[in-house]
DNA sequence: CATTTGACTTGGACTGAGTCCAATGTAGGA
DNA sequence: TCCTACATTGGACTCAGTCCAAGTCAAATG
């Protein structure tokens, strides 16, 4: 546990919202300014592989990082502006999906994204 | 309609799998050799816009373009290497959705990602 | 205490996917 | 046929992310 890698989760921690590793990066200097991006990469991917952190890519751009990772959740996106917030759909969908629709895979995870305009857009 | 727009067209046509931009492109060539990437890239901008074909992207590379945009339906993919099948889940994952959780959002539309391990993968 | 070791960090180069743009080509109407 | 608007081209550019060789640091060893 060095300061680099302190700083990182100390960065996620702080703001319950879903930050992309270049947001991370940047807070991460504030509070340390020789923080080199590829730290972060390697810390985010960490925790990722660690499970402590989410990725999730809600759009085609970059991925952004989500602390919440020990509650399971799905997204909600607006189609506008790119909010995310975390929701929990009653139900499971994993009980959803057949045994005739799985081909032979072994299914051990479904994500599920929602996608809409939140109310700051739709006001706009 | 343009011989590049076709042949675009031909290529989502003929092959039912989720191709990215760049194998689209080196298909394209195949049939019509000086097309260019650029071509490529608007022609399929328009053809998602028009509604014919449906963006994915399942993992966090490139975009993948699903012919298959009239019938809805969900994507399994193979954590290992990739695989897409399209699948139909039986309930209406928008319906599991309660107002509470919209947080004033119109929530128009809703994407499902199982993930898991294809059969080939799994034996090998 | 000095040295070794191995892990962590750095910054810069590199890659892959996609976008942008000015120049060129072309289809189809007047 | 000529014009005009639109489509296409190729190359430069951006953005996100990865890779790598070199440098740093701390803890364990002698």
């Amino acid at each position: 546990m060095t300061a680099q890698r302190r700083v990182v989760a100390e960065v996620l921690d702080g703001e319950h919202v879903h930050l992309t590793a270049d947001e991370v990066h940047a807070r991460a200097v504030a509070k340390l300014p020789e923080i080199s991006r590829a730290t972060v990469y390697n810390t985010l991917g960490e925790l990722v592989t660690l499970g402590e952190v989410l990725e999730v890519s809600t759009d085609q751009r970059a991925k952004r990082y989500d602390p919440n990772a020990h509650r399971p959740h799905h997204h909600l996106v607006c189609a506008r502006c790119g909010a995310i917030r975390d929701v929990h759909p009653s139900g499971n969908p994993l009980a959803d999906l057949p045994d005739s629709e799985r081909f032979g895979f072994t299914v051990s995870d479904v994500e599920v994204t929602y996608r809409g305009v939140c109310p700051n857009c739709a006001a706009a």
